[in-house]
This record gives C-alpha cells, structure tokens and sequence, in this order.
DNA sequence: ACCTGAACACCGTTCAAGT
DNA sequence: ACCTGAACACCGTTCAAGT
C-alpha cells in the first residue's frame, strides 16, 4: 500500500448542494455507528453504505477510497480532544507548575476515560491506517499550546519548556494509550489516575528553575 | 471478527517431522521477509507461500488463518525484547534507584531504536490484530522483574514497588511508541534519550523511601 | 449534479485430489 | 504424513447507465 499523501486523503469534492451534505454527513455517522457496534473488523464500504442508506457508488463520489473515510473520522475524534485539551490549557494558565501538570493529567484522563469505547476504536484505526499525518499535526498543536502554558507557570518554569511540552504528550499520551489497549481493566485504570499525575509532577520539578519575579506576576 | 481464543492462534499442529519443522520456519521467516519489504498492507497468504517455497493449503496446515501467523511473529518478537529487558534487569540489580532508572530506560530506547525497522512493523502488527493477550502476559512477565529489581535497590525503595514497576513500563513503553510511530524524527529521538530518563528518574525518587538498613545490604 | 449497482481484481480460507 | 492449487465467499473499487 503506497501511503497517500495527505492531500489525496481528503474528501474527493465538496458537497454543492443540500442534499449532498447530508449525504456527506450520514456516511461519516454510519461509519462511526458500524465503527463502535460491529469493531473495526466489520466495518466494510458496503455496510457503511447500507447504514447511511446510500449506494457504495455514492460513497466512492466523496471518499476516493475507504482509507479517506477512516481519515476524517480519527480527524473529527483527534481533534476535538486536542480541543479539549487546549481548553484546559487556557484554564491553567498562569496557576503553579504542579497545578498546571495535575490539571493536564486529570484532564486527558477524563477524556479518554470518559468515552472508552470511542478511545479503543481510535487506537484500533490509529494503526490498521496510516493516519500519523492527523496525529503528528494535532500533537504539535498540542505541543504549541503546553510550551506557552508551561511559561506561563506562577512559581517555576522547566529549563526548556519546548522539551518538556514534548514530553508530557508523549508520556501522558503512551502511557494512557498502553493501559487502554492493554485492555483497560479498572484496576490499572485506578493505578495510572494515582500515579500518572506523580510521573509529570516529579518530571517538571526535577528540571525546573523558579520564577524570576514570582511576586511581579499577576495571579489569573 | 470474533476474537479468537488464545488457543485458536496456536499452530494448528506440531510438526513430527523434520521436513515440515523446516516448513513452519521457512513460513515464519518468509512472512518476517515480507513484512520487512513489502509492509503490512501487502502481507498477503499468497505472497508469504510463495517466499517460503510452499502452497497456500500447506501455510494453513500449520497456522490456522493468517492471525495466527501474525500472532507467532509478535509473540517471537516481543518476547526477545522482553528476555533482553530481564537480562538488563538482572544487571541492574543492588544498584542505586536512579542508575536502575537510568539502565532500564537505556535499554529500553536501544532495543527499540537499534531494529526501527523491526519496531514499527511490530506496532504496525500489534493494532492490525488484536495481540494484546501477548503484549499483556509479556508486560506481566516484565511487571513483576521489575517489582522484585526495585525492592531490590541500595539507596531506597518506591513506597509501592508494585505499582511502581507498572508505572515504568507504561510510560518508557508509551512514551517510545509515540514517537516512533509518528515518524521518529532524529531530533525527536534524541529529546526522548536526553529525557526519558529524566522523567522515569524522578519519578521514583518522588514516592520512595531510604532503605532501612543501606550498610548492611552486600554491594552486587 | 448526483445516484445506482453489476462487474472486476484480489484477498483469506477450504478441501478433494495427489505423493 | 504431508503437500497442491482450483474453487468459494467476500472485500474495495470502478463505471456505464440512470434521474
């Protein structure tokens, strides 16, 4: 399978008129469906079509091939967390390094805890395609917003924040991605929530240097 | 798909002879070859019979469906990794927490990085098919070296070993795997070698306490 | 301008027939 | 006891024909 650039990934046309968009719409949805209730296995262009109610001829006149499907979907799902997450960024602004990294932890926690059979699916279209392209994108998006947050820390700033935002991704991230897959038995679920939030807390202090002028700082 | 039993993806039977022991190798490495060259999208019955110099009826005599067969290569894999992180462990034990720390994550990123190539087939694998059964019972198996390696340490010991040891396969799994799998750029790498070890470092000195009694335990 | 669905190439898997 | 390869069901994708 030669990988597709991005470009070819992208919806083949533009709905122009109503009725299309809702086309466009209802085979993103009935993807999703047959996504969460048959798994990733079962989810072939022809049930998706027949759960939107469209031809299989249809399908192929937005999505120029089942991979660019699957591409917009981990997109959708990808980029409302990473919404999410930039968020709470804006909420922790300018708070302690500690309360910052807590804030973050709890927050990735919950969201990818929040809709477990949502998060499994991603991880299982994550790897059957090559969908590196969306997640690199969005994890430097990421990585933008936690570098400015990490500045912004009230009483400590790491030596290199840029490194560390890097870091906190690829730790928080793995880490939760690892458990999940792993089958995601409650009990380690509850592990990870007491001793992820150690991890970075730990990780931020060990290579930090305090604020210059904490005083002259105006708390959020 | 139903998920098949771990017994399923078992070879179907064990060779009695020795022409068709040469047949199941051949097989494993002709898919291992395949793999390597060709990529995972491209990993088809067919292509891996004709490598190996068999027909396609021959391949299902000893592996039941293709997953199988998959199942036998992640399984070899991941346990090489796992047997060098034991040995590693091994070394490593009696030592300070923080040159422990710094040992495992060292020959953690050198596993991983020395056969990229080998690594992101595997991670390729490991979401294509539903191997977590193999990733979770080689996690266990490495979970609890670590436990008794941590309680093990000179200087002081994590107040919760067991945890502890869990945490660190998590997150120098994780983290690893995050990046690798978004392309391991050899920046991105090297912030993870500079890092990584960091990260893992302060972690354990956060939750642990001084050994009870550090000058009547024999330097290894 | 949009939709249909039979047709095509290819894949995983089986099994009657061979040695 | 082991191997072969045509045959089958199913999948992703296309395109001539419709509205």
């Amino acid at each position: 399978m030669a990988r597709p650039t991005s470009a070819a990934l992208k919806p083949r046309k533009s709905p122009r008129q109503a009725r299309s968009t809702v086309t466009v719409e209802a085979i993103h949805t009935a993807a999703i469906q047959v996504l969460l209730t048959d798994g990733v296995g079962r989810l072939t262009t022809t049930r998706v079509a027949e759960r939107a109610g469209v031809s299989v001829g249809t399908m192929y006149q937005y999505y120029p091939h089942k991979e660019a499907l699957m591409f917009a979907i981990i997109r959708a799902h990808v980029g409302s967390i990473i919404d999410s997450m930039m968020a709470a960024a804006d909420r922790l602004s300018g708070q302690t390094l500690a309360r910052i990294s807590d804030g973050l932890v709890a927050a990735w926690l919950d969201l990818k805890t929040e809709d477990l059979a949502g998060s499994r699916a991603t991880y299982g279209l994550a790897a059957e395609f090559d969908i590196s392209d969306v997640t690199r994108r969005e994890s430097e998006r990421l990585a933008r917003a936690l570098e400015d947050l990490l500045r912004s820390a009230r009483d400590a700033v790491p030596a290199d924040p840029q490194a560390a935002a890097f870091m906190l991704i690829a730790v928080m991230g793995g880490a939760v991605r690892n458990v999940l897959e792993q089958g995601a038995q409650a009990e380690e679920i509850a592990i990870l929530r007491a001793e992820l939030p150690r991890v970075c807390r730990a990780y931020l202090a060990s290579g930090s240097r305090a604020a210059n002028e904490p005083a002259m700082l105006t708390p959020a």
